[in-house]
DNA sequence: TTCCGCACATAACAAAGGCTAAGTTGTCCA
DNA sequence: TGGACAACTTAGCCTTTGTTATGTGCGGAA
C-alpha cells in the first residue's frame, strides 16, 4: 500500500517538522517511503547491533527505544505518530538499542539510499533531518534530568505530561487525556522503578485528583497540579512552531542573538 | 592564536572522529576554527535558551552540559578534550541546556557560517557532524538507562568506568587511572544522588577494591570488576574504530548487513 | 604561622522505594 | 458459563538513599 492512500496519511509527517518543511518538501519526504507495514501488539522491530540499509518513518501508533541488560529491560525513549525514528540509523548504521511496536502500528520504510539522494539535492531537508535527531536528544537529556532530579511520582507525571504534549501536537490526545497501549510495567521501564511501586504512585497521583491511568486511559484531571508536580517545562520539545532550522539558516533573521562573539 | 601554534593540537580531534576522517579533512575542519580562548575554574559558557552563531570545539579540558531547574543542577553530559561540543547549536539555535567549563579548558569557536559552508562542500564531512551529535545521543541513552537499571554504587562505576574510556581513547589517563577536575558534588550531580551517598558509595568501592578516588584523581584497583560492578559495555560508545560513517557511506562496503527488507 | 574556607568524611534518623506474596478484576475463549 | 490469563491492587517487611548535623584535613591568603 502506498501512503497516498493509507488512512492515516493525514497525521503524517505533521509532527515536529511540520513547521519546518515547505509543502514540497513534505511530499518529498512521503515519496521516500517505499513500503508501509501494519504490526500489532508487543513485537521487536529493530535489534541492538543491527545494520540496516532503510529508515523508518513511524506513521501510527507507538514505538520504543529499549535496552535489554542483564535480563531486565529498559525503556530510553519513545516516538509517536508522524516521528521519523529511525534516522539515526542512516548515520550510526550499527544500532545503539532495540526499537519496538506496540499497540496498533503503521511504519513506513526508507531507503538509506534514497535519502542520501535527496539530502545532497536538498541541503535544507538534510538540516530538518538532522535537526529531528537533535530532537530525541533534547529528549533523552531532559529525561536523564528527570531522572536525577524528581522522585517517582514526579517521574510518573512528568512522562505523561510529555506524552500529553506530544499527542496533542499531532492532533491524538485532547484536552481532557489521551489513549495509550501502555501498560504499568511499561511505565515502570520508563520511569525506573517496580512495577508496584508505579501502582503505589499512580493511586496517590488519583487520588491528589491530578491524572488517572485506567486501562490505556490516561484522563488528566488538573493539568495545572500535573505541570507543577511534574516540573514540567516543554520548551525542550522546540514545539512552540519556531523550530527556527527553516527560518535561521534560509534568512538569518533577527531572531538569533549571538551572546558570545568568536571574533 | 591560531589553532596550528596550540600546544595541544596533537590531541586535538584525535577523539570520536579520528577514524572517519581523511587528514585533508581533519586539516579542514581545525581550519575552521577562528578563534581559541584558554579558560579555568568552574564558570558558565552558554545558557539554555541562548541563541549563538558559533560552535565551540573542546581542544583541552572538560566541558559540562548541566540543567538548572527550581534551584538544583543536574549534569546531563560531558564531553572530552577533542570532541565537537556544540555542533548541535548549530541546527537547534536556541540551547535547551547550559555548558559549563571546568578545570582548565581550551575551546575553539567555529561561526556557523563557516559550517554551512564546508557542509555544502563537504557531503562526507557534513555526514560526521551528524554522527557526533548521534553519538551523544547514544551516550544520554546509555545514562538514561543506567539510571533506570543499576543502583547507586553502580551509577557511580558506571559514570568512572565511560570516562577512563573515554578520556583513553584521547591518551589521557592511562591503565592505573586518570585526573579530572570533578569534585564529589559534581558527582552526586551526574549520578543523581546526595553528596553525602556519594561519599558513602566512594567509600564502598574503595574497600571492596575496585576504584578510588582521591583529589581530583581516580585510580582504577581492578578494571575487571569496575566493569562488572558498572556493568560496562562500551559498544555504545562506538570506539571501536568501525564508525562506519565514511566506509559505508564511501564504499558502500560489505560490512552491513540488512536484517529486514525494506522492498 | 594562623586563620579561613572548601572539600571530604561519618553518624543517626527518616523517608522512599524494592521485593515477595497474596488478592482482585476484567477479558477472551472453549 | 466458567476457566485461564493478564493486568492491576494491596500489604508487610527490609534495603537503599536522603537529610541534618557535625567533625576532619588541607591549601591559600593575610
Amino acid at each position: 500500500m502506498s501512503i497516498d492512500n493509507h488512512p492515516n496519511t493525514g497525521r503524517f509527517l505533521q509532527g515536529r517538522l511540520r513547521h519546518a518543511m515547505a509543502d514540497r518538501e513534505k511530499d518529498l519526504v512521503e515519496g521516500l517511503i517505499v513500503r508501509t507495514e501494519e504490526l500489532r501488539g508487543e513485537q521487536l522491530l529493530l535489534k541492538r547491533g543491527d545494520f540496516c540499509e532503510f529508515s523508518t518513518i513511524l506513521i501510527e501508533g507507538l514505538m520504543l527505544r529499549t535496552i535489554h541488560e542483564n535480563g531486565q529491560r529498559s525503556i530510553v525513549g519513545y516516538q509517536v505518530a508522524g516521528d521519523f525514528v529511525d534516522l539515526h540509523a542512516f548515520a550510526l548504521k550499527r544500532l545503539d538499542h532495540d526499537l519496538m511496536v506496540i499497540g496498533n502500528v503503521t511504519v513506513g520504510y526508507v531507503p538509506h539510499e534514497r535519502l542520501r539522494e535527496i539530502m545532497e539535492a536538498e541541503p535544507h531537508l538534510a538540516r530538518i533531518f538532522w535537526f529531528s535527531t537533535l530532537l530525541d536528544a533534547a529528549i533523552h537529556r531532559e529525561w536523564i534530568m528527570k531522572s536525577q532530579q524528581l522522585r517517582s511520582m514526579g517521574r510518573l507525571a512528568h512522562l505523561f505530561a510529555e506524552l500529553w504534549y506530544r499527542l496533542r501536537m499531532v492532533e491524538l490526545g485532547n484536552s481532557s487525556g489521551f489513549q495509550t497501549p501502555l501498560n504499568q510495567i511499561h511505565l515502570g521501564e520508563m520511569c525506573g522503578m517496580s512495577t508496584v511501586h508505579v501502582n503505589r504512585c499512580l493511586r496517590d497521583l488519583r487520588e491528589a485528583g491530578i491524572v488517572e491511568f485506567r486501562r490505556g486511559r490516561i484522563t488528566v484531571l488538573d493539568a495545572e497540579k500535573l505541570k507543577e508536580c511534574a516540573r514540567f517545562e516543554p520548551s525542550y520539545l522546540y514545539g512552540e512552531g519556531g523550530l527556527s532550522v527553516g527560518h535561521a539558516l534560509d534568512k538569518g533573521t533577527g531572531e538569533t542573538v549571538p551572546v558570545r562573539r568568536a571574533g
